[in-house]
DNA sequence: TTGAAAATATTGAATATTCAAGAATTGAAG
DNA sequence: CTTCAATTCTTGAATATTCAATATTTTCAA
């Protein structure tokens, strides 16, 4: 009954492939519903991170969205050429930049944020409300663990 | 005691961004390991799949690898510039290429596997033995039912 | 106070990915 | 058989991301 060892084990049962797989499938199944307003999975994250009305700056974004500093710059040109974030140079750190949500950019979130409940909901009938819990769980302590 | 309407919920608390922010550091770490062989996360899978010595389509490694087509393709024309596998074509359906892993590949996997076993012993220590295998499952039951 | 080092954001070139179109082969209906 | 649609893979152009370098501002030690 010994394991076979773990250099011969396939691909599927590592972890990181399993939350590479699983990521996957989420993040296409959000895509597909915020397409319906022709927004990136990223642009939405932004904005909800945004909607709390404080300023926030390019580092803290691109912390909390998961993205690189030079894509989130680039992707905050676009958003503001679409009216839906400013920029407000920060008084007390000149080096900073605050971003803003717009009243637009607001309007946008809430309809996003419904297609995001959604897809929620649609996980919850099909997976289970206890497995999506305990799974949020597990995966918030996997993160702390691993910093 | 009423839950707070999803809609004002923080992205932190969705799955979508839980499993995002989880699967990015996990593969920040595997990416980390590998690279001490130079070599990206997705050519590990690639190997690791072809590494049973059957052939494989484009199509079915894109699957398994999780990679587009045309994504696929460009990296294996990297990887068999490297001569870490070869192209064949499938001599029951002529529109089908099989790949294959060469002896060099099966060398440089065999190093990739024990730096991949490295990591998942680290997780395995700070996240724990339970937590890891029940969040396996969990994962891999939420793909099961997003099919 | 000054000057060097650190922090923050952006830019441009190099690289990678994606989308849409194309080429080759097979399947299958008429 | 023949032809037309479907399948499989690759290519090229458009787009996006990343790395390294730059500009600006702040911090802090001498």
């Amino acid at each position: 009954m010994a394991k076979p060892p773990k250099e011969n084990s396939p691909i599927t049962e590592h972890l990181a492939y399993l939350l590479a797989q699983a990521n996957r499938e989420i993040n296409r199944q959000l895509e597909l519903r915020l397409s319906k307003e022709g927004v990136p999975v990223e642009q939405w994250r932004i904005l909800k991170v945004l909607s709390d009305g404080d300023g926030h700056s390019m580092g803290e974004l691109a912390d909390a969205v998961l993205l690189n500093h030079p894509t989130l710059t680039k992707m905050i040109d676009r958003m503001v050429s679409d009216a839906l974030v400013y920029r407000v140079q920060d008084p007390n750190d000149r080096r900073k930049v605050l971003m803003f949500i717009s009243d637009r950019g607001k309007v946008l979130c809430k309809k996003l944020n419904s297609l995001a409940v959604d897809q929620e909901e649609h996980i919850l009938e099909s997976y289970g409300d206890k497995s999506t819990s305990e799974l949020k769980r597990l995966l918030e302590s996997l993160i702390d663990s691993s910093n």
